[in-house]
DNA sequence: TAATTAAGCTTGCATTTTGCAAGTTTAATT
DNA sequence: AATTAAACTTGCAAAATGCAAGCTTAATTA
C-alpha cells in the first residue's frame, strides 16, 4: 500500500485481454469507472459512499493507479479533487456494458440501480 | 485455498456490474474463459500452458469456483476432464471481445495473438 | 478571525488471497 | 509391470485486502 513515484504495473503477457485485466482486472476499479460512467460521481467521498462500501484505503490506492495508468485524472485543488475519466477511460464504456448486460441477464440485479444504468446506456 | 462443499460467492450490492465482478473480478477467470473461448482449450494443463503462467493451486481454484457459479462444467472422467462453457460462459463472450477491443486499442499487443482473437471474434 | 467541519488521504494491523515449489494420486500409456 | 502424466494438493512466504483509527489542511460557520 505504500505508495510510490512509479509503481509500474507489468504484463503477463502481451494478449490484449490479459493487459486489460492488468489493468482492471480487480474487485474495485470497474466499480469506481461505473460510478464516473453512469451515476456522475466524480469526487473522493462520492466514490467512498458507493453501495459496495470500499475502504478508504483502497479507493486511495485505486485512484492513484487508475490515475497512473491514464484511465482517470483529476482537476481542482488537493483538497477538492474532481475525477474524471480520459479518453482512454471513456474506451472503457463498452466494457462496462457487456459486463452491465450480463450482469443483468445472470444476477438478481436491483431494479432501481437497472434503471440508472439502463437509462444511462440506452439500452 | 481450503475447498469446502459450498463457498458462496457473497455480492457486495445488488448493481449487475458489482455482481458480474464479484464472479469474474479478478486476475485470471477472463484468462481461463478466453483460453476456452478463443483458443480451443478445454484441459486442466492447456489452461496450466497459457502465456500468463497460472499457478496450479490458483487454476484449481478457478476452475471450482467457475464451474460452482455455472459458468463451466466439465465432461470426462477425473483424469481427463473437458472443460467447456455453460450457456451463462457463453454469454461472457461480448464481453471478451469488449475487453479485447480496448486492450487491442490502448496496449501494445502482440500481433500473432491478436489474429486469433479477430478472427474468432470476427472483428 | 477563531473554532469547527470535512475532504482526502495515511497508518497499523489482522485476515485473505496469491505465488511458488514441491509432493500426491491414479488413469493411461509403454 | 513399470512408467508417464494429468489433475490436483499441500506448505509456506509474499502481497493484497479489509477495518478502524488517525492525520492534514482547505473550506465553512459562529
Amino acid at each position: 500500500m505504500k505508495k510510490q513515484a512509479k509503481e509500474i504495473i507489468e504484463k503477463r503477457s502481451e494478449c490484449p485481454i490479459s493487459c486489460s485485466m492488468d489493468l482492471v482486472g480487480d474487485k474495485w476499479s470497474l466499480l469506481i469507472i461505473r460510478d464516473m460512467l453512469y451515476l456522475g460521481k466524480s469526487t473522493y467521498n462520492e466514490f467512498l459512499n458507493s453501495k459496495e462500501s470500499i475502504s478508504t484505503n483502497i479507493l486511495n490506492d485505486r485512484l492513484v493507479k487508475l490515475t497512473e495508468v491514464g484511465l482517470i485524472t483529476y482537476t481542482g485543488t488537493a483538497k477538492r479533487k474532481r475525477y474524471e475519466l480520459t479518453k482512454m477511460g471513456l474506451d472503457l464504456k463498452p466494457v462496462l456494458e457487456a459486463v452491465a448486460t450480463f450482469g443483468i441477464k445472470h444476477s438478481a440485479a436491483d431494479k432501481t440501480f437497472l434503471q440508472h444504468v439502463i437509462k444511462t446506456m440506452n439500452l
